[in-house]
Formats: structure tokens, C-alpha cells, sequence
DNA sequence: TGACAGTATGTCGGAACTGACATATATTGA
DNA sequence: TCAATATATGTCAGTTCCGACATACTGTCA
């Protein structure tokens, strides 16, 4: 995985569902990059759905408040090691886990 | 995630599963073992079933033999990250990939 | 408009992870 | 049994990631 050219994927304005077709994103790639935004989203979705601010959050999680909107964000500088932790710590079982997994890939054969 | 409970806990003789009665193991850290588990046989299924040995496959995804061992062991010193990025680049899908992290919880349950 | 709450972005020291290598332990076939 | 092949375990230097902090942006309410 190539940290500059994702780098540059993700410079705002570009949605990574769109860029695996102009840089030379291999199916991996935009795989990951693609689970990393939908584990943000179901993230920031189940922080909402508790009327949580992000600081509440990290407190919660022994994390910072940048950390989750970098999370949130599916930066670069979060690994989706730490998204799963954060979600299994919010509660989220293996089975919830696998549905926000195969929920992104639903909406993009959509 | 306490690193060192968790080598106790995977040291040789330790199903992850029974564990958790033992150790004072938080839900959500029982999760992330099983889960890491899960991706580890995942990820050893998908290579036997390519008839790949696990030198082959580190060759592929450059890296190096230990390191898949250690994969598939789902050992302390490799993240979830690294075997997703890894199960990716076998070819697997999110959807594949959810399946697999459902698996282990339709197991658990049983 | 200005103050405020919430979110985003950039950076840094320390911690965790990674590939590589050495080596040990199975496992297989003759 | 002995090689040969495959897998497991331990260690380390270089890289990446993490929490923390500072700071900037974005509403929103008065």
C-alpha cells in the first residue's frame, strides 16, 4: 500500500469510490481504502446515535478528540486495526462488525 | 488492549475462547482475539486452498514466512490491519471478508 | 457581528508493528 | 531412521501508528 499516492487520493475533493479509476489503484487497494471510509462512517453513526461529541467519545476510549474525527475521516494516519478495536469498545459485536463490512460493499455493487 | 495479559492469554495451549472466563478479558477484548482468530484461519484457508505454502504466499504479498505464520496464528505482534490488507490481496472481497468475520461469531454462538 | 461548541488538520515523542533473518520444531517420504 | 520440506518462534532495526496538543475551520445562537 502506497502511503503517497494514497495520500494524495484522499486530499480533499477526492471521494475514493472515484479515484481507483484514474491513479492506478489496484482492487486491494480500493478495497481497503473503501472498508477504511465505511468503518469511519459506521463509527461516526453509532457515536451520533448516542449523542456523543467526538471529545466524549475519545475520552470513553482513552483516545483524543483528533484521533476519532481522523477515524471518522478514514485518514490515513488511523489503521483499521484501530477503527475495529474503537467499534468492539462501543459494543459493536463480530456480527455488526461484518455487517458495516458488507454494507459498503452492497452500496457499491448498487 | 493489555499487551501483556494478551501473550499470556496466546501462549501455547490457549484457545482464545476459553479464556476470557479466566482472565478478567473485557468483552470487547475477546472480540478482537476471536476476531483476529477468525482472520487467521481465513487467511490459512485461502492459501491452502491455492496450494501455496506459507513462503509462496509471503513472496506474493512481500513479505516475509514468519510473519504469514504468525498471521494465521493471529499472533499479538501482527494488527487485524495487516491480515485484512492480506486477505485483500489474495483476492478476497469486503463481502468475503465480512462473511469470514461473521463465521466466527455464528461459531461462538453454537 | 461575536462568542461558543463541535469538528478538522498538522505535528511530535513514544509505542506498536513490520519484514527480515536466525533458528527451532513439525511433517513428509524414502 | 534420515533428509528434505514446511511451519513455528525469537529478535531486531526501521517504519508506521497512536495519543496528545495546538490551532484552524464550521456552524449556530444571540
Amino acid at each position: 500500500m502506497n502511503k503517497t499516492k494514497r495520500k494524495r487520493l484522499e486530499r480533499r475533493g477526492w471521494k475514493v469510490g472515484d479515484a481507483s479509476e484514474f491513479l492506478g489503484l489496484s482492487p486491494a487497494e480500493t478495497q481497503y481504502l473503501e472498508l477504511k471510509m465505511e468503518l469511519g462512517r459506521g463509527l461516526r453513526d453509532r457515536r451520533q446515535a448516542r449523542d456523543l461529541t467526538q471529545a466524549d467519545l475519545a475520552q470513553r476510549l482513552g483516545s483524543s478528540q483528533s484521533r476519532i474525527a481522523k477515524m471518522e475521516a478514514g485518514d490515513p494516519s488511523v489503521s483499521i486495526d484501530l477503527q475495529i478495536r474503537s467499534l468492539l469498545s462501543l459494543g459493536a459485536t463480530r456480527r455488526e462488525l461484518a455487517r458495516v463490512i458488507a454494507a459498503s460493499a452492497r452500496l457499491k455493487a448498487a
